[in-house]
DNA sequence: GGCTGTGACTTGAAGGGTCAAGTAACAAAA
DNA sequence: TTTTGTTACTTGACCCTTCAAGTCACAGCC
């Protein structure tokens, strides 16, 4: 297919032995969540987030682009989600007043009340298969790992994202 | 939508922070592996994974049902995949002769020089995204923590299969 | 006011994944 | 030998995500 290149820097064993227990996370982690929150609220992970999101924001409403930073995806994604979301009744669109351009989405009543009814067991899912097997010294690890791993993803962060009292480092 | 039931253990500032940068690497993760497979080699990751558990076995040969669990998907999943790489010519089924339940996938010899030529690229990105910001402390930490969770994910573990470089070690 | 360029979405088609049936091969009972 | 059940795999329909246009709003220049 293309050149042979300088030789690879293959993985030792201790690195190998790392990065197979990471990926048993990276791709199973995902449809562990997704699968919780589709059984006990019929709702993917994606919406649930986008969700949360809003109903964090005071008012209840954030603007199409910013929240497709918060969570994570992309604006064609969000926008194609928040149709799902509107015509469920749980979010809905209008044009920022301010600038045309933009679309806000607003979390309806409805919406949050989705939302406090799926979070405790979203959260309890987050428990049980993230922290619970966790000592407190290996999440105090894991922040770090985590982070410094994240920091080369998304060269910004995409820790700008993320509703929460960001006190870290 | 439910009741209220038991009041949600709710996580502490320092779980949160945790459990926000291991989010970020398992929401951004899969899509940067991807995207490096998909730009360099046209090929997916769970493709690659594929072909790479057929490269590590002498014969290059294997059962549909046993290379899914390998590669950590689904038989209908599989097959479907393995449709696809028969057309590219890369794979090729065949029914099992001791067992005609059974069908065998094996890697041709286009199939081979395919992964030959797309592990180096994979390795260098798995090094550069995660174990490069990392250090060895890290490394082993990582490990463990690893291999904590992916244990509740899926009870036999997950480790079974691997991909790596075809021929070192 | 009309043109042009940029920003912020929206949309439709294409591709991969999952789920629920379906098929085919074997094994054991009748 | 036929029937019944189980195992292993395949298929098709539907859903979600991505990608590549397309639309609409505004801002700056003439």
């Amino acid at each position: 297919m293309s050149d042979p290149g300088p030789e690879p820097r293959w993985l030792d064993d201790e690195e190998r032995a790392a990065w197979r227990a990471m990926a048993g996370i990276v791709f199973g982690l995902p449809a562990a969540l997704d699968a919780q929150l589709q059984r006990d609220a019929g709702v993917t992970h994606f919406e649930y987030t986008v969700m949360a999101a809003l109903s964090e924001t005071p008012g209840r409403t954030l603007r199409m682009s910013y929240l497709a930073i918060l969570a994570n995806g992309s604006l064609s994604r969000l926008s194609h989600v928040v149709k799902r979301l509107e015509r469920q009744g749980w979010v809905e669109r209008a044009p920022d007043p301010s600038d045309g351009r933009y679309t806000t989405a607003t979390l309806t009543e409805a919406g949050w009340e989705k939302v406090v009814a799926t979070a405790p067991g979203h959260v309890e899912a987050v428990r049980q298969l993230v922290l619970d097997p966790l000592s407190k010294t290996h999440v105090r690890q894991m922040r770090e790992i985590g982070t410094r791993i994240s920091h080369g993803l998304s060269p910004e962060g995409s820790c700008a994202a993320w509703p929460s009292p960001t006190s870290d480092e």
